[in-house]
DNA sequence: AATGAATGAGCCTTCATTCAT
DNA sequence: AATGAATGAAGGCTCATTCAT
């Protein structure tokens, strides 16, 4: 009966969270969050307990943009479902420079609970089975299947540096980049 | 900000910082930093004019430690030279959980200057050629040199957070993570 | 502000603020009692125009309780009705700990109105005219009659404190306090 | 060779706060009892950790106040003693209004710890002392001693109130009050 | 040089009250 | 009338840095 909340504000205070966050560390006051997101300093508590449940919430919708920028499963061979999902990563990266930083120092930030990363981890199932049938014969085949998953986040997050520096570079590089991180995991 | 004249309350200073910024984060307070390394509050801006500079000179310690531990360049052939600077990197990592994580954290944080990024760098130079002959007929031969250092940087970190969850492992994973680099870098 | 509809809520809020601040203190938000009370936060403030307004309405609320609890002049001497009063409001206290403690609070603070005090006051002139019958002839014969009211308050407040810390002795606490109330008030 | 903490300061933060809490509730901002005692706000803190801290020693230092005011056991029969206790009391609380207004919240308040509490009773032994004396053969003989010293206090605080509202007849006031409270606890 | 008290801007959060629904 | 989202002024406390000793 009383006035809903508000999705609008609830996705303008995760994007102004965003936009400061880049601009200034997970530091960035809450007050100017608010701010930039036109709703007034308390508002931001009605719809995020604390600063660190706003964290972790922003990290889950982050984590969640991506996987949607990566689209559902492609047809084709195992080559191609890894490229696909490699590209669509990087482009998602290289095309949301402020996405990309925040969800780094939020994924290194010690504020974010290990309930939280684990829910993050949760849409990027296929893409793990995907990798897990790469590595099948490669060097990394006795090794855990995550840890090529979490080799493929950091090739791609050093590739879409590289990216940055040179961006008309951007297809070349993306692609010898993958080529080296197929050879990575396929080679016996 | 005058001449300090204890070289080892500096290093104090410095390793208190490591312990602090790892166990909290690097917004440990300078006081509590003091504190642990045994000097009062305002001693500590004798010997760093300010915390963003403590900040600074510590990435630069901490590289500095992580080449040290590097050690000379090895004879052999170049996988084995490579091979020698992946395991001595590693081992730092391993051995020195909280130097890899302040450094990391440092790495990301925009308080390091670039110019300090850039001195940081200078030590690696000799790796990076070594690097730069190993790429030198690989899928990456047409990329920026640097571009394989952070590959290199990124696998091996990723490596020794697994070797971090499964110490037991740690030889085998070394090992299979750099023959999946060696892969990444040198298969045409 | 406009005229509320149900008595039960206002009693409900009434309640809950008792119980709440009870156990956190007069601080205790009006969110939560309105909460407690099973209304929404806004309704709260149909039935009471402000926390100040409800902090005067409860206070006259408990003593009007506590004047409830003491019933009807009783027959009988002046000493047997005077131990009547005494007796059914130290019964009121030690049965009501929540009603005793919040009253004590209000009375304490200054968001209690003057005009409340006296109303609230109202209600005890049978009692202060007892207590003037049984100064007569004592010591404070010639003090304001509201004195030995307050007297009377202050002992009887005390003695409730040591019965709630020895229940088991309440009766022999209650009687030997009441004996030295009436030896205090009624000695020349 | 810092500078050292001033006693000056911690006074003047002490009296400060009786002041501000006496026109405005425990709630008084530290902020400005920090302006008030002519200190900067992050000044309070060096001198009392919390402001639950700055509470409990402002109990401890007007409790100190008070029984400082009652001065040594002065010589003389029971009765003599008592009277003087009694008196040097009430005429503290009569010439410091503030601090024993304030004394009185913090009494009530739950912010004040029970071992501050105890500690603040230390001082008062031996008055204590003399108060199981007189009630020897009274009344209240069987309960427990700390009971008489509550009755004492809360009669006095009675009697403390009505001075103030007429000054003029503060004697007479007074000794009415003891002679009623000798009455009270040596009657049989 | 060393010490640690002093400073005050800034931060996260709470809460009484208003108002759209 | 009832609801609960919206508001923004405080409030307690922290902390990098300065400065008296």
């Amino acid at each position: 009966m009383a006035r809903p909340r508000s999705e609008d504000k609830r996705q303008a205070i995760l994007q102004a969270a965003t936009r400061l966050f880049a601009e200034e560390g997970l530091n960035a006051p809450t007050a100017r969050i608010a701010r930039t997101a036109g709703v007034a300093e308390g508002t931001l508590f009605t719809y995020f307990a604390s600063k660190d449940e706003l964290l972790n919430k922003l990290y889950l919708e982050l984590k969640g943009q991506l996987r949607s920028a990566m689209g559902p499963p492609v047809r084709g061979g195992l080559r191609e479902q890894v490229r696909h999902a490699w590209t669509t990563y990087v482009a998602w990266g290289v095309d949301h420079p402020r996405e990309r930083q925040v969800l780094a120092w939020l994924g290194l930030s010690d504020r974010i609970l290990d309930a939280t990363r684990t829910e993050g981890f949760q849409a990027f199932c296929d893409v793990s089975r995907l990798l897990e049938a790469g590595m099948a014969k490669g060097v990394l085949r006795d090794q855990p299947p995550a840890f090529v998953g979490s080799l493929m986040a950091a090739m791609a997050d050093t590739t879409m540096d590289y990216i940055n520096r040179d961006p008309a570079a951007a297809e070349a590089t993306r692609e010898a980049a993958f080529a080296a991180f197929w050879n990575a995991i396929t080679h016996g």
